[in-house]
DNA sequence: ACAGAATATGTCGGCTCTGACATATTACGG
DNA sequence: CCGTAATATGTCAGAGCCGACATATTCTGT
């Protein structure tokens, strides 16, 4: 929040760009979680009942978790992720 | 989920490992964040009801973020740090 | 030692996420 | 085609997270 000479604070218009590049990220992160949940699943060829069973939740949420339905936190995915044996390697080389 | 010739499914064991690893592995990311968090807004000399304010919400909650409670998503957490500019490199390497 | 600033902790009403279930749509072998 | 497995979509009650506020504790300069 540096300051002008100028009386404005730069910032309201770059925090404004900051606002809407956050909220991309935030959004692009998800997707990107949630296609890796999906692209894990298919490596080990098993289906979406199979991986429900194993993380102890229901089809149609894992259906909502690899299509990045907004009703799905980061925290269900990352918990998922790690649960199907992803490692903090492999989640930070594919952020 | 292969199988053993000895009948016992494989993992059973192993899934109750990595469930606990998996648990581990979660809560440490969001300490990881936490403490991203903290760092970010302490280089930049300010004070949390600053950063709240930035953020939109109140003087506790940053607190709270800061201290890894609970309470706290890792949602916030991402579109906190995004808000104060974290780019996702920053984040790929603090994992 | 004190005052004021900064940070931490507790609580709560409202809103969001969750697992579960029902049902719809799509994919695929025969 | 057709049956069935797989995936997707809609809904809901209960659980958990949210901002906000009050209050407590810790930190800092004097």
């Amino acid at each position: 929040m540096k300051k002008l000479k100028n009386g404005w604070v730069e910032g309201s218009v770059q925090d404004f760009l900051d606002l809407s590049n956050a909220d991309v990220e935030y959004i692009e992160i998800r997707l990107t979680l949630s296609h890796l949940l999906k692209e894990r699943r298919q490596k080990r060829h098993l289906t979406q009942v199979q991986v429900a069973t194993r993380l102890h939740t229901s089809q149609s949420r894992v259906a909502k978790m690899e299509k990045g339905d907004p009703t799905v936190s980061v925290d269900l995915l990352l918990q998922s992720l790690f649960r199907l044996g992803v490692k903090r390697k492999e989640l930070a080389s594919a952020i």
